[in-house]
DNA sequence: CTGAAAGCGCTTACAG
DNA sequence: CTGAAAGCGCTTACAG
């Protein structure tokens, strides 16, 4: 049996409660009594229970993460791992624990979710995405628990503490971009088509069109799940339209050199035959062949903003919903080029 | 307030001891009794705290998960998010949840063991890394808490269970491709040179230049530092030697790529002028030009294993340490060539 | 088959 | 400045 704050209590010659008031650093103890306290703890390895502590305190310190169905490629981009670790210098800061969602498959997360927020398992929760008609989001909204959200929610998004970028923004900065190299028929592959973020980004990309006056043709826009069945052959048909593609923009750079590498069976030479420009600016972009341009969206960032956010309102009861736009850039490499 | 058990226990005109009988299933409440018992939960919507819980069974059926230094590049590369994938699915198949380690320093995350173990915040904890000397390794392997590792520990390996890949086996089978391609003056890009893994396969790399009679050359071994601080220069430096190696083994698909790009801009080519090969059988590896040769070691199933030898060792306190051999194998694509 | 009581290891008014 | 007592929300021998 592990040391229990009684044996402290007893070898320390004080009572139980004085022995928390120490571990408290409550200032009613005297220094002498604090001194003696301490060295009885450390001598005995004493180490309090969290679970004990938690009971009673009724929160847990600790931060509920979900994380999208891990069975989708999430998993393959980095967009987790870094969103994770700003999150977690985040949490480290504020003494906050990671508590982790393990389901698979959306009714599991939600059954999670629910029983984190029932059980009293977490203070707070942060979801790491954004989607149309989300359950989940629901159920966060109306529970009363606090929760912040990486992504724009797509309803009551005023009512909720959420960090994204400027996603319709950047898109036409992109957009812009090529259109200052003279592209005019431009592709877009598409991220899910339920996520708040594509929605977002295409909607910056239609907008885009319009300013210039250019048509938005629906056969140029790719969405994830045909990259998904067939990528090559999406790829193929895009460029067998009679009016093929000049520059595509993808939502993610390891997307982008999926389709490089389809385009090279093509005989389509980038950035000679067509310009491309990817999201996240993975770590390899700036490595392979060839350079990809590519929008940095600080996911880093994105991490830590909506860790604080959320420790805002666990610390807050009435902290007003708050928004955090974190920055986003093109970085320009050598995937691009005018005509 | 929550609902507790009492509520429900007073408006289902039972004690609480009996609510609680009805939650864990006991086979001596009567169907009737558990029929009401649960109609009132439900529509109550009672959840049972999980704090009080744990507190009582002594168990949290939560495991903690330590990473390595989250500022290293472990983040860069899909490692992380795959073992972690294989572990979640694990974990949720018995219900257990999953607390992460969120420190930046080796002390930091030290810290955080002794409090998820003295603390009784996890029933058991899962060690992502292996290496040479490791003050968590030590403590934990003194502490009693059931743990297991990704890879051989280095010391007391055969009481501490643990998954690994056989690396000095894959190291040697990598090796005799590329001899069989008739290449001799091999160089070899290897990981962070505390790491067991790192030893492991560079001892196969060296015992199957011995069995060739071919002399090691110290000059062939690059080390994670060289590449770190500066990269381009110990490629390029690899390459003035009087013998420049004509095939090089990395440690890592994405390193790969990133030394191909310096190739590229020392006007080497892969795979004609040098074969290259990497590990961890990136997603994008098989997109990118040149097509990777790479060993695949099932990083998924690395991490389901090593939680189910973690969930043996909670389950069942005197369990013996078992340790499991995760195959691994190499996929030869474009970018190795005969000579 | 069910209940009353004790207890898990803490914290925190309430007294003094 | 410190202690005795009650209580956080459960579970589990012990009775009956």
């Amino acid at each position: 049996m592990a040391i229990t704050i009684k044996d402290v209590a007893k070898q320390a010659e004080v009572s139980p409660a004085t022995v928390s008031r120490v571990i408290a650093d409550n200032p009613r103890i005297s220094a002498k009594t604090k001194q003696k306290v301490r060295e009885t703890m450390k001598s005995l390895g004493y180490y309090p229970n969290f679970q004990a502590r938690n009971l009673v305190a009724q929160k847990t310190r600790t931060i509920g993460i979900i994380m999208a169905n891990s069975t989708t490629l999430a998993f393959q981009n980095p967009f987790f791992p870094e969103v994770l670790r700003g999150i977690s210098v985040s949490a480290h800061n504020s003494q906050y624990g990671l508590y982790l969602s393990t389901g698979a498959t959306e009714e599991e997360i939600f059954e999670e979710v629910v029983a984190m927020d029932q059980g009293k398992r977490v203070d707070g929760i942060i979801l790491l995405y954004s989607r149309v008609g989300d359950r989940i989001m629901d159920y966060l909204f109306q529970s009363g628990l606090p929760f912040s959200v990486v992504g724009r929610p797509h309803t009551n998004a005023d009512a909720i503490s959420y960090v994204d970028n400027d996603n319709i923004g950047i898109a036409k900065q992109v957009m812009a971009h090529l259109f200052g190299l003279g592209h005019q028929r431009i592709a877009f592959i598409a991220g899910g088509k339920d996520f708040v973020v594509t929605l977002d980004r295409l909607k910056g990309f239609e907008e885009a069109l319009a300013e210039h006056a250019i048509p938005h043709q629906a056969e140029y826009v790719v969405n994830q799940e045909g990259m998904q069945q067939d990528g090559k052959g999406a790829i193929r048909q895009l460029f067998e339209l009679p009016e093929p593609p000049t520059a595509i923009v993808t939502h993610d750079d390891l997307v982008a050199y999926e389709v490089i590498g389809y385009l090279e069976d093509l005989q389509i030479n980038v950035p000679e035959d067509v310009s491309i420009i990817g999201f996240n600016n993975h770590a390899l972009s700036k490595h392979l062949k060839p350079p990809l341009s590519s929008v940095d969206i600080c996911i880093y960032e994105l991490g830590v903003e909506a860790a604080n956010l959320l420790l805002e309102k666990i610390n807050d009861e009435k902290a007003v919903p708050r928004q955090i736009t974190v920055s986003s850039r093109l970085i320009e490499r050598g995937s691009c080029q005018g005509r």
